[in-house]
This record gives C-alpha cells, sequence and structure tokens, in this order.
DNA sequence: ATGTCGTTTCGGTGCACGCCGAAGCATTCG
DNA sequence: CGAATGCTTCGGCGTGCACCGAAACGACAT
C-alpha cells in the first residue's frame, strides 16, 4: 500500500515554473505589485501574467486586493516567505563562494528586502550588531525562537527615533536564516519597523522592480558604521568560518572587542 | 527586463510530483530506504522509482548509498528536511483543524520521525518540557538558535542513561517548527541520541514503511508522563492558543506549575 | 460618448515529462 | 554455471500545462 499522501507537493508544484517564481521572489520583498508589474518582471504577456497570478491565489501563497483598474498582490504571510527563503537556502547551497561574486548579483547580496526586513549583508550585520550589543536577547515566555529588545536595546531604539508603537499582533522580532550569507538576520515586526525607517531617512533606497535596496551616501555616513560596528570585531571573531568579505563591509573598523559580559550601546547618533 | 532568475524553481519542481513527494515524505523519517521500499512505498514500478530516485540525487535533495545490489537513498541534510516542513506548514495551514482529526492521520499526529527526531505531540511534549524544567536553554554562542543543556539538564540526560559522546559534529540542539502541531520541537543531534534511547528502551515502536511512532506499553507508563508533565501545566497556561487536545496526553496530571525562577528537575524515574 | 489602459477569457499549439512494458546489466545464491 | 533478485535503460504513449494572439470586459479619462 502507498504511503498517506503528502501534501506539500501541491506547493511545491505551484511554485515549480520559473514565471511564477519570479513572481513570487519579487513579492518576498514583502510589497504589494500590480498585475502589470509582475508581468513584466516574469518577461510574459498580461495573459500569461494573470493565469499564473489566479493559481498563485487560488493555492494560498498570494493574496490579492483590488483598487480601481489595478490588482495589487502579495504573498499572503510570513509562512509562505519563510518556505520560500527554505528553498533558496537549498536551492543556493552550492553557489554562495561563485553565483554571489558575480557583479549583477553584488546589490542583491549587499541588502535586499526580504518579507518586508533588511537581508542580506548589511541585515546579518545588523542581527549581530544588536545580538551582540546585547540590545536584542531570547524571548521570556519563547526563548527558542521568539527575541525582545532589552534596556539597552528600548533605549537604543528610542534614541534613533524609532515609533514601537504598532508592532502589536505579527511576532516582534525573530531570526531568520538568510540564503545568500547563511546566517541570521532579523525579522518581525521590529524589524519592518527599522527598515521602514532606514529608508524614511534615506539611508537605504529601494530599487524599481527589485528587492535590492541600495546605500545612499548619508546610508554610508550614518548607517553602515551603525550596523557594521558591531560585525567589525565579530568578523574577526568568526573569520575561519566566514565567506571572503565584500567591499560593502569594509569600512574603517575602529571597534575593538569588548570584555566579555559588557552590555554594549551603540555611541550617540543624533539623527538630524 | 525581467528579474534576476530566482533557483528555488529547481527545487521545487523536484518536490512537485506526487511520486518524488511520497519518497520524500517517507526519507524524512531520516533512516535510509532502499529503491524497491521507496517504490513501494510511492505505488509505482521499479522503472518509474528508479528515474525518480535519480532525479532526486541529481538534484541533491538526497544522497545513495551503494550496497551490494542494493542502493540505499536518505535525505542529503538537515536544510532539505527543513524545506520540506517548511512547506508542509503552509500546505497544511487550514487543514489543522479538520485533516489531523482524521483516523487515519491519529498515529501520524501523535509521534513520528522527523529527519531523526521525534516530532507530533510527543516531540512537542519534549521540546517544551525540556524548556520549562530549564533544562534546555538558548545556547551560549548563538543564543538565536541553537540551544544547550543546562547542568539540571546534563543531570536529566545522564539520569536517563543518555551518551552524548558522539554528537559532535551536527548542531547540537535547536528548535524546528512542527507542522502538525505549529510549535516548536526539538532538533538535532540531542534528540536523535534522545529518539534512539526512546526504541532501544522500548518505549516507541517504528512502523513499517512510514514515519509514524507507536507507544508502547512501557512507552505509556515511563515516557508518557515524563514528556506530559512538563506539558500539563504548560496546556492550562497556553490553553487559550492551543488547538483541541489529544486524547494521547489527556494523562493524569499532577503537575503543578511551580513558582517563576524555580530550575525544575525531572522526578527520578529509574530505569529497569 | 469614445478612447485608453489594465486585466481577463478563449482557442489552439507545442513541449515537457511521468508512466509502463520489455529488455539489459549487475550482484548474489544454489 | 544458471536462476533469482534488485536496479537501470530504451521506446512509445498519453496527459498536463505554459505560452501566444485575438478578443472581450471593466474602470477611468477627456
Amino acid at each position: 500500500m502507498p504511503a498517506a499522501e503528502p501534501r506539500f507537493f501541491r506547493i511545491a508544484a505551484v511554485m515549480a515554473d520559473p514565471t511564477r517564481s519570479r513572481m513570487l521572489a519579487t513579492l518576498l520583498g514583502g510589497e504589494h505589485r500590480s498585475a502589470g508589474e509582475l508581468a513584466r518582471v516574469a518577461g510574459v504577456t498580461a495573459q500569461a501574467a494573470s493565469t499564473q497570478l489566479a493559481q498563485l491565489v487560488d493555492s494560498g501563497l498570494v493574496t490579492v486586493r483590488s483598487q480601481g483598474r489595478h490588482k495589487y498582490f502579495a504573498l499572503a504571510d510570513a509562512e509562505v516567505a519563510h518556505a520560500l527563503e527554505a528553498l533558496s537556502l537549498v536551492a543556493e547551497r552550492d553557489q554562495v563562494a561563485s553565483r554571489w561574486q558575480r557583479p549583477a548579483y553584488q546589490p542583491f547580496k549587499q541588502a535586499r528586502r526580504c518579507y518586508g526586513h533588511l537581508a542580506g549583508e548589511l541585515g546579518v550585520a545588523q542581527f549581530e550588531m544588536l545580538v551582540r550589543c546585547g540590545h536584542l536577547r531570547p524571548g521570556a515566555c519563547n526563548p527558542a525562537q521568539d527575541m525582545e529588545l532589552s534596556d539597552s536595546g528600548r533605549a537604543w531604539a528610542a534614541e534613533l527615533g524609532l515609533a514601537l508603537g504598532g508592532t502589536s499582533g505579527a511576532r516582534f522580532a525573530y531570526p531568520c536564516m538568510d540564503w545568500s550569507e547563511r546566517k541570521d538576520h532579523l525579522a518581525g515586526a521590529l524589524s519592518r519597523v527599522l527598515l521602514e525607517h532606514y529608508l524614511a531617512q534615506h539611508w537605504l533606497a529601494a530599487e524599481r522592480d527589485s528587492r535590492a535596496l541600495k546605500l545612499t551616501p548619508q546610508g554610508q555616513r550614518v548607517l553602515l558604521p551603525m550596523l557594521a560596528s558591531g560585525y567589525a570585531w565579530l568578523q574577526a571573531e568568526l573569520a575561519p568560518c566566514l565567506p571572503p568579505a565584500s567591499p560593502l563591509l569594509s569600512y574603517p573598523r575602529t571597534w575593538t572587542r569588548p570584555p566579555p559580559g559588557t552590555v554594549l550601546r551603540w555611541p550617540q547618533v543624533r539623527i538630524g
């Protein structure tokens, strides 16, 4: 007798088409996109896109919102995003060294959206800075997966001018494996607010039709040292298991490893 | 211009076939299976199975080992298992209430293998017991994802007669989202040793051609109260967000919630 | 109203691929 | 050695499905 029918293959089948996968990869940024945009990004005619999008919606991977004569599509939820990331992690397994060094993928590797939060080298740097500085720690009620801000973390957020009011409902903060870096970055409501803040401050700029994010000159001055500072001594510490460094993070490193047990605080950054 | 070609769709395509998905689901148990076994489980002829298995190997999802005239297949690594679990999590989203209550899926929901470790209700109970009793805590070097045994945890393991020698190399312990329970269970080397121990003690018995695990009468007497005890007050505490209880875990609950901060120890269990 | 734009439906084409039966190699055993 | 077992390769069949062109539908604009 054959085994109990697994159900995941239906979901896999929806993800298994190049056109649909391009659409999903675009939506993985976490923004809403119209059917036309997605058709263009996927490189097919509008008719084809319409059919594929209908399948994505039927399967529950994607949600739609009609607005006038437009239709806006978005990933259904974080679990879908997570599944896509997990697949990418497997798919890019052997590619870490080669693929990511090709110039076309550099912006993507450096910083990109991942379901509304910051991923890539900058995302990993952000996460490690927060954890290593003691701003972020395992949550009290679910220490296995959820994270929470410490006192110093809340101070850091306040200093940054972050509005943490509207973060109820969704999970606040949790680690998410980054498939280009193969290390964790930060996911959850906190991370979304952070990215929105970075964009509002014009430290990062969104590329059209892409999940890639570009560091602006102001970002180079303010954001990069903030995130990379925690990364500097980290990189020295973890050197053996790190992939070759990207030029992006070869920012002057002035920080030295603090004595163990020290709770670090990000040095005063005044935002104009 | 079309977007950068995502690569995950190739992996998804391999998982998207019913036959291959049945094979993968079987291998998700973590054991090696011969081509013939997999053909039988998938309900196809040997030729068809051979073709599909070749694709699974080519794609890197599965590894092979030849032994005489047999070929033994296994999942390539934990990342593949993780991707399959993540897909299942999406695929079973709406099914939690209905599907899992059908009698045919009960044994599967109660206890099963997940890449060599214990999953299902028992797996979740085990994880929550370990965390809530203070035996397992966030790891020192990677608090975000890895876990480690506390002193009480090591004592508990020693008491159980666990051999933790051969657990170097692979990740020691980390949480893994259970797609039938939608809560974490324990993954990693520790978890594998635990499951092997349970099987060696004949507390759990493996089903043929299936990932389902069956609680033996001895298991009901010894293992179930050990795992469910931590679950008892937990269930009361988390009642609002818990799915309807399974008959499996309606074991008499004698434990009450300890005062906060208490480090719990599993009461003496002497194993004959 | 008429035109424009974004999206959908229809009919038809072509390719990819999963299956089986039969035959072909290996390995093990009597 | 020949028979049995486990797996693989080959040829052919059938189906599913992604695509396009053409046409239709709806919302908005002038």
